[in-house]
DNA sequence: TAGATTGTTAATCGATTAACAATC
DNA sequence: TAGATTGTTAATCGATTAACAATC
C-alpha cells in the first residue's frame, strides 16, 4: 500500500516476484520471503525487505497472502494502467517484440509499429501494418503515446530517438546498440545485448575450459 | 595489457565504447576519456578509470591512440576468441537473433538453432536450418559451445536448461521471463525485459503527464 | 506460551565520485 | 616550462547483508 523509497534494484526485482507469484497462486495461498527467495534462488533478507517497501501486508509467522501480495505489486507496478507505445522498426527484433504478448501483462500495449523503409511500411506484422514514419506525429498524439521503442540498426537510431522525442514522447527502450542523446527529462533504458554477452564471454573465458 | 580488478559494471560499460570508438576510429586517430566521455553522455573520471583498468596506454596530455585503445578493449573482451554458441527456441525472438549479425564482432557464433515443436524443426531460420532437441548433444560436443541462447516460452525454458547443462554447457543467456535453477557452475545471465520496462513505467507514471 | 516470520536499524560491501600526484 | 591529461589514493554514496526487536 504505502510504497517507501524503492531502489532501483528493487525495481528491476520487483516484476520477477510478480510472474512467479503469478504462477503459483493456485496452489499456494500463502507464501513467505524466505520462500519466495527459496524459489527465484535469491537472498531471503533481500526478498523480505523488497516485499516490504512495496506491501507491508506480510504477517508474522504466516506471510503474505499471495493474492493480495499480487495486488500489492500490480499496483506499484502499474499493471493495470494502460501504458501505449510506439515502436520503430519493423525488422526481426522489432517484430518479435509486436508479436510477444507478456508485455500486456505489465500493461504495455504498443499501438503501432512504424518503419523508415517504404519498401517495410504497408506490411504486416502481427496482427497490425506497420506505418510509414510520416504519421508517427499523428499517433503519438491521438493514442496519447509517452515510450517509444527504438529497434533500428544502430546508424537510424538516433533519428529514430529524435523524432520520438519531437512527438512528446518522454521515456525510451532502446534495443540499438548506441548511446542515445536526449533531452534530461527523457530516460532511456538500453537493453544493451553485446554487455550481456560480455559477461557471459568472460565467465567462458575465465571458468571455461577453453574449447 | 594489464588487467586489474575490473568490476562487472565496468565490463558492462566496455562493449559500448568500443563501439563508439569503432565507428569513430577513421577521423579520430586519438582520443581522451574526457572526450570519449562527453560522446557517451557518462562521467569523464568513470571511462578513465575502466579505461585505465584494461588498457592503461594512455599518455597524459595525448590521451589514447584510438586504434591501440580498441585493440586492448578487443583483447579484454576476447572479441578475437570464437565463441560458439547454440541457441533453443526458433521463435520469433530467437530467429531475430539468429539474424543479427552485430554478436559476430564480439566473437560470438551462433552454430545452430533448436526448437521441441517437431513442426518448427527443419524449417528455415536465417541462413541455418532448425534442428531438433535429439541432436543437440552431439552438436555441443562437435562444436565446443560452452554457451547456450533460450529463447523459448516461459513453460519451457527451465527444461531447455536443463538440457544444455546436461550437454556441458556453462554460460546460459536468458530471454525467457523465469528464474532457472542451474548448478553453482553456471553462470545465467537474464535478459529481462520486463525489469526495464518496469523501470520505463516507473518513470512515465511518475513524471509523466499521466496519458 | 513458543516459534516462525516480519520489518527495522546498524554494519558491510562494492561502486562511483572527488581530490591529487605523476608525466608527457 | 606550463598545461593538459592520465592514473591513483581517499571520500562518498548506494545497495546488500546481518543483527535484532516486534508480532501474530
Amino acid at each position: 500500500m504505502k510504497a517507501k523509497n524503492v531502489s532501483i534494484q528493487t525495481l528491476r526485482r520487483l516484476p520477477l516476484y510478480l510472474h512467479y507469484l503469478k504462477s503459483v497462486k493456485s496452489e499456494t495461498p500463502t507464501i513467505s520471503a524466505t520462500m519466495l527467495a527459496e524459489a527465484l534462488g535469491a537472498g531471503d533478507v533481500q526478498v523480505r525487505k523488497d516485499l516490504g517497501s512495496v506491501s507491508g501486508n506480510g504477517r508474522p509467522k504466516k506471510g503474505y497472502v499471495t493474492e493480495e501480495l499480487i495486488v500489492d505489486l500490480e499496483d506499484y507496478l502499474g499493471c493495470n494502467d494502460r501504458t501505449p507505445a510506439v515502436l520503430i522498426g519493423a525488422g526481426n527484433l522489432g517484430r518479435a517484440l509486436l508479436s510477444y504478448n507478456g508485455f500486456s501483462d505489465y500493461g504495455l500495449e504498443i499501438v503501432a509499429a512504424f518503419d523508415a523503409s517504404d519498401a517495410v511500411a504497408g506490411t504486416k506484422a502481427g496482427d497490425k501494418t506497420v506505418l510509414p514514419m510520416s504519421k508517427l506525429k499523428k499517433v503519438c498524439e491521438d493514442s496519447g503515446a509517452k515510450l517509444g521503442i527504438i529497434t533500428v540498426p544502430a546508424a537510424g537510431a538516433q533519428d529514430a530517438c529524435d523524432k520520438l522525442v519531437s512527438c512528446g514522447v518522454t521515456a525510451i527502450w532502446n534495443f540499438a546498440p548506441t548511446v542515445l542523446k536526449v533531452p534530461p527529462e527523457v530516460l532511456v533504458e538500453n537493453e544493451n545485448l553485446a554487455s550481456s554477452l560480455a559477461v557471459l564471454s568472460k565467465h567462458l573465458s575465465e571458468n571455461g575450459a577453453a574449447r
